[in-house]
RNA sequence: GUGGAUAUAGCUUAGUUGGUUAAAGCGCCAGUUUGUGGCACUGGAGAUCGUCGGUUCGAAUCCGAUUAUCCACCCCA
């Protein structure tokens, strides 16, 4: 296969035979979020490099070194979006949706693009839904969108997610609790991985998430967030772990939880599988009360998540979650010759318009082979069309699981002797089923 | 950016110490005498053996480079 023709690295078609599950899962999200009172938005997949660098954070491994930027036409620098945050605030801020009143709550669907090596579980196109709450700073706002996600997950019926909370404060009580911890790690400075030894001055907090084997055990005995909370974002995240409890969502606080976009503060969340390799979080998000203000709006509280579509496919197909199936065909329409065909065609014409799933051949080919494409496709009924069926206005529908025959009219009556014989036959399969 | 493994038909794979025309199963298309699917049988299409270069009389096979995939670091959903 000639490389022009194989899909860029990190890229991924998908077929038919998975399409159908991506649309039932994205079903699925969309009434979640909508039941919940959510919106969908749809923002560009390309905006200005400055608004993640401002938002998402320039000194991100996300913006420094995963982002697809360059050059248009008329000089403008730009970027394919690495993350679905920076555009819905961009777009919040630019139609006034505050305005409109609050909370806004808005979901979206989109795909994203991050310069990565990839993986199992990481592509450098890669698909989010997420949600986002603007208008909020009470913890029963971390809470809904916590059981939203939560919501999501059982209704695909994903089993065995860890959810993990954790605060990491607002930026008063984290700055003090970065200087604690410099101080601490300082003290064992040269035990560090080449890594940690960077982070130390830029963010400390990372090297808590840190799976060198040295680095764990030099922060095992580390000062942790919790206990340097300030005081309002201790009762905060208490109040959080009250509504979880309440709604009977399973959870455990785990300190080392530290997100890796800038603009996250207080409460922050994972969902893990352990049915994932190395990329074990399926869904991350948390809040940022700061990023509306610093990206020029009012200062307004707001949170949100995404989750990762490709990591949940790959969990649903490790504990074989089985989707409904799409409906089958129900009628295809075999036929002999140019004027059985244009009958035929005339036939699953009127089926369409009353959106009955029906065929009819388009490839000019024998009956025998017609007949092994209806067999192929699971269709329901055919029937086969040629000079006599045309001549009587009459023809035999065929039942294909049980091979029995009955007439039909192709006159006017089509219509409703096909409908009259479909519930019969879903009558006679639930009876059989039983 | 770093490390390890892999690369033969659409898919899963075989291919001997380098030796003629690269093999099989599944899938696809068609046929097995009149206008009816599943089963069986027969046939057909489909591979410049990832790509480029080297060694050799001769390379799918040996060597080098490159690209892609997978896994892991890192990062994150």
């Amino acid at each position: 296969m000639a490389a022009w023709i194989q899909a860029p690295k990190g890229t991924k078609d998908i077929l038919p035979k998975d399409s159908e599950n991506w649309r039932l899962i994205e079903d699925i999200m969309r009434d979640e979020a909508a039941i919940h009172g959510f919106q969908e938005i749809r923002t560009p997949v390309f905006e200005r490099t400055e608004l993640f660098e401002r938002s998402v954070g320039d000194t991100t491994d996300v913006v420094q070194k995963e982002m697809y930027t360059f050059l248009d036409k008329g000089n403008r620098s730009i970027s394919l979006r690495p993350e679905g945050t920076a555009g819905a605030v961009r777009a919040l801020l630019e139609n006034a949706l505050l305005n409109e009143g609050i909370p806004q709550k808005l979901y979206y669907l989109i795909s994203c693009y991050r310069y990565e090596n990839t993986q199992e579980g990481r592509q450098r196109e890669f698909h989010q839904f997420g949600c986002e709450a603007f208008g909020t700073e009470k913890p029963i706002a971390d809470a809904e969108i916590i059981a939203l996600a939560h919501g999501i997950f059982e209704r695909l019926g994903i089993r065995g997610l860890s959810l993990e909370i954790n605060s990491i404060g607002c930026p008063q009580c984290r700055s003090k609790y970065h200087e604690t911890l410099r101080t601490f790690l300082e003290e064992s400075k040269e035990a560090l991985c080449h890594t940690c030894l960077e982070r130390l001055d830029k963010n400390p907090m990372r090297i808590l998430d840190c799976k060198t084997p040295s680095c764990g055990e030099i922060t095992k005995d580390a000062p942790i967030m919790k206990d340097y909370l300030c005081n309002d974002c201790a009762e905060h995240f208490f109040a959080v772990q009250s509504y979880l409890d309440a709604a009977d969502i399973p959870y455990k606080v785990n300190t080392r939880i530290v997100r890796g976009l800038d603009y996250y503060t207080r409460t922050v969340f994972e969902f893990i599988s352990g049915d994932l390799g190395a990329q074990s979080t399926v869904c991350g998000g948390g809040r940022y009360d700061g990023l509306v203000k610093q990206m020029g709006g009012a200062q307004t509280p707001a949170l949100g998540f995404a989750m990762g579509m490709e990591r949940l496919l790959l969990v649903m197909k490790a504990q074989q979650i089985q989707l409904p199936q799409p409906a089958v065909c129900r009628l295809y329409i075999a036929s002999l010759g140019k004027a059985a065909q244009m009958k035929g065609f005339a036939l699953s014409n009127m089926l369409h318009h009353a959106a009955i799933k029906a065929e009819c051949d388009i490839c000019d080919r024998s009956l025998k082979a017609q007949m092994k494409y209806a067999d192929k496709i699971g269709a329901m009924f055919t029937l086969v069309l040629g000079d006599n069926e045309l001549q009587q206005n009459k023809a035999e529908l065929k039942y294909m699981r049980t091979g029995e025959t009955m007439p039909i009219t192709l006159g006017n009556d089509f219509l409703t002797e096909f409908l009259a014989a479909i519930t019969q036959a879903e009558s006679l399969a639930l009876g059989s089923q039983s």
